[in-house]
RNA sequence: GUGGAUGUAGCGUAGUUGGUUAACGCGUCAGUUUGUGGCACUGAAGACCGUGGGUUCGAGUCCCAUCUUCCACC
């Protein structure tokens, strides 16, 4: 029996959208769905309770290259795992370390090779040494619901030939990955599609890692830094490549526009830090558009900051009020936007469902850009 | 009263033996942020250098006067 399944509902008529339902150990996920990013046990600033009352984040991420170095998988899991670590008993995914493969090498601090990658530790320099095996062998440890295959993103721009080569390697590292896991039952494995901005790569990637059948699979390497066009393009290009009986996941994603063009392309989980990110930093994603709260024009301005908005910090708060918080670093203002940012998305995904079902999210689609703001593509 | 120090952006400071557009931190204003290495980062506005006079080709810098504030001693 595996641990992840797949359950699709609805394919949405007038675009390659899909609503399901994704099976896990610790229960059920609605998609599409967004997740949270909890990269050190921990979505900055929120407690459990809050993720599930006022976000209702049904899944969140935890990252195995920050829990590695510290505290240590063995410490978590003697702990009882990641979940009871924590205190969070719904589902977990656990990013690789890929992508931190892929962001130490923007800072000069490792070296990949064939069998793996030996990086310095950002807490002390210390040598470290992260491979398919040892990735695995974390995530077991943690005893995520899903886990992801150790990968290799490439930087924007990279040429054909590095591009190549690494996804080769990663086609190569998932094999290892498959191997080094060992409990189908309780963890699931997804594997992650690479090729960069070349379609033919990501073709050849799609093919490669399909034939090894995992029970999900995802499309890193995309949302690196280049252009939305080009963003489209690979999405809209590799998304059907993906097999329709299982889940579909879309990595480091998590601005509205990105997340509607996902669920339209037919993806059916998206993560990413930028609400987080930008709360701590003093930003609100709403309905109306992005509002940075600590401009002056809301010194005075006491109305909610989302008005259709139904969370804790809309409900009880102020514009002028968190603009205050956030100016004073004071550390409830962080944590009043992580709230309003990520429930924010959540309940544009509950949105996002609802219109599939009724076969019309192109439209809700071009409303929504009307009013946040975007220009279209 | 005497002696000594002090005065440079809203605040706190740096400014070599006198030499281009007076620097920095905080604050203010704005922009960025997309599988969180870390620190958020980037930019902008803002100063007749206490005041008046003098020396000099040239003064925040040297001289004189004056005012401010502080310290010590009577």
């Amino acid at each position: 029996m595996e641990a992840i399944t797949y359950e699709l509902l609805h394919i949405d008529k007038n675009s390659g959208a899909r609503r399901g339902v994704i099976h896990t150990p610790h229960g059920d996920i609605q998609t599409p769905v967004f997740m949270p990013v909890g990269t050190q046990a921990t979505v900055k600033a929120m407690t459990p309770d809050e993720l599930k009352e006022e976000i209702k984040a049904e899944i969140i991420l935890g990252n195995t290259y920050h829990l590695f170095l510290r505290p240590g998988h063995e410490l978590i899991k003697d702990a009882g795992g990641l979940h009871k670590f924590m205190n969070w008993d719904r589902p977990i995914l656990t990013d690789s370390g890929g992508f931190q493969v892929f962001s130490l090498g923007q800072a000069g601090l490792r070296k990949i090779a064939e069998d793996g990658v030996e990086f310095r530790s950002y807490l002390d320099g210390s040598k470290n040494y992260m491979s398919p095996e040892i990735s695995i062998e974390v995530q077991q440890a943690l005893g995520s619901d899903i886990m992801m295959c150790f990968d290799e993103c490439c930087p924007y721009p990279s040429t054909y030939e590095y591009t190549k080569k690494s996804m080769e390697m990663t086609t190569r590292w998932a094999a290892r990955c498959k191997e080094a896991w060992t409990n189908r039952n309780m963890q699931g494995l997804f594997g992650i599609i690479q090729g960069g901005f070349y379609k033919d790569l990501r073709e050849k990637s799609s093919k490669d890692l399909i034939a090894m059948d995992f029970p999900g699979y995802a499309i890193g390497g995309i949302s690196v830094g280049e252009p939305k066009p080009e963003f489209l393009d690979i999405l809209r290009y590799t998304t059907p490549l993906m097999p329709e009986n299982k889940p579909r996941y879309l990595m480091g994603v998590g601005s509205p526009d990105y997340l509607i063009e996902a669920a339209l392309a037919g993806i059916d989980m998206c993560d990413c830090v930028l609400p987080t990110r930008i709360a701590r930093h003093g930003t609100a994603m709403t309905s109306s558009g992005k509002v940075v709260a600590r401009n002056a024009i809301y010194e005075r301005d006491f109305s909610p900051l989302d008005p259709e908005c139904d969370c804790y910090t809309c409900k009880n708060y102020t514009r002028a009020y968190i603009r205050h918080l956030i100016n004073t670093k004071e550390i409830l203002g962080i944590r009043l936007l992580s709230i309003h940012n990520l429930r924010f998305l959540t309940k544009l995904m509950d949105r996002v469902r609802i219109e599939i079902e009724h076969d019309n999210l192109l439209n809700f689609r071009d409303e929504f850009y009307k009013k946040y703001g975007y220009t279209k593509e």
